[in-house]
DNA sequence: AAGTGGTCTAGACCACGTG
DNA sequence: ACGTGGTCTAGACCACTTT
């Protein structure tokens, strides 16, 4: 065989994820220390390292600030189209969701979400920051810029659970027609200083816009996921 | 300012970066070598790839085998709900598409087919896999598994354009129910191979059952992307 | 205080792509 | 043949987390 031909950090990363397998490391268990690993495999550090951020990059483990490597959970299903919340899908999958509100302010539309949702700039908007977490891993910051004249007085509410549940009960609000952009993108600044996790990390970014069904502005959402911790799952009927 | 308290590769990510954009390096053009750039940052190779490494996150630059670094062109705008196609799609923005059909056969469909289809294992399939790139640069890998009952002798038309426009227009399929799976991925094996970058880059999966008007299987698409090539963009109206 | 990951140095050899 | 990126070594110091 020319196993011996492939590179030292894939027979590394081969061999961890076996060893790995084989214990059967589930969600969030740790990894031994990178220089134990290192004189395990009878290499240096950064070889290991090279190894570790392969199996990173393929989702199958995560690294949290200085603490270490864990195995990652499986991803989570999710779909933007509807209009369930990550609450409940989080709890429908068996794990435990918990957000936290970061901030939460009126302020006044900048030029690009007034681009976006067609109301003049300075018009009133509510923005909502929020960190959510599945079985206590940060997955994602959310940015919610929601439009006042449909919920006066949401920011008094918690919006430490769903707000489309507040929209929806409250509010009386109904989603119409959805705009969503989806793409790969590095986590940075302070996306990833939220999120713990190192500058530059993979990610995965969601917008959407939601209007009612007179075609008003509803609501603007900015999603920075970690990269592995979802599944996009999307209905579309023609 | 603290900016010397930041890390060097941060520091040569960031001048890099200005570097790029005040000289207007466009799509696809070459970066100075490795040792280049680490003299002219004072600092080693180790820590430039670092800093490259950054900039390929984030999707600003990509790299080619072993011919250099070089600055990543606008993402392509995908819309997977509708059946416009590869083709038209990367033309109707500017670019230059191409197509290379690696592989195509009549094939048994396998059980992991047949579970999402809902036919028997065994059922002859049309399984076709290609290559596609925008002005010349590989962007994605594809398999595309099509019911021959809708479509035969479809392996003997030209594959290299749109599949559905052949669909559409030669055999008048149409499609109605769409459901699709998107996430973040490595490319590794084959799929890094066929699109000529490192084992473990960046990439985005994404996967689709088309369904006729009567719910019957007519096509199932996986597709691999390099992850700084596109951005999805979905329409949701319900 | 000890251990961890994060960063960094100053080299080296190899495989591959391009001229 | 040469230059390129890809891989690898054997150390080092620092910042942070955990004990």
């Amino acid at each position: 065989m020319q196993r011996s031909d492939l590179p030292v950090y894939i027979q590394v990363r081969d061999q961890l994820w076996l060893w790995i397998s084989e214990h059967r490391l589930g969600g969030q268990e740790r990894l031994p220390a990178e220089r134990e690993l290192a004189s395990r495999f009878n290499t240096t550090r950064v070889t290991v390292r090279q190894a570790l951020g392969q199996l990173e990059a393929e989702g199958k483990i995560f690294r949290s600030n200085r603490r270490g490597w864990y195995v990652t959970p499986e991803r989570l299903e999710y779909d933007p189209s509807r209009d369930i919340g990550f609450y409940n899908t989080v709890s429908e999958q068996g794990y435990t969701p918990s957000t936290e509100t970061l901030s939460k302010e009126l302020t006044e539309m900048p030029s690009w979400l007034a681009e976006i949702s067609g109301l003049p700039e300075g018009t009133p908007v509510y923005h909502v920051l929020r960190r959510r977490s599945i079985d206590s891993r940060c997955v994602l910051v959310e940015h919610n810029y929601i439009n006042p004249v449909n919920c006066p007085g949401l920011l008094s509410q918690d919006t430490d659970h769903s707000i489309w549940e507040l929209l929806r009960e409250t509010y009386n609000l109904h989603p119409s027609k959805r705009q969503i952009e989806i793409y790969p993108q590095a986590l940075t600044g302070i996306e990833a200083e939220a999120l713990g996790v190192n500058p530059g990390s993979a990610g995965l970014y969601m917008q959407r816009l939601t209007l009612d069904t007179d075609a008003n502005f509803l609501e603007f959402d900015r999603e920075y996921w970690v990269h592995d911790a979802l599944k996009v799952s999307v209905q579309a009927d023609q």
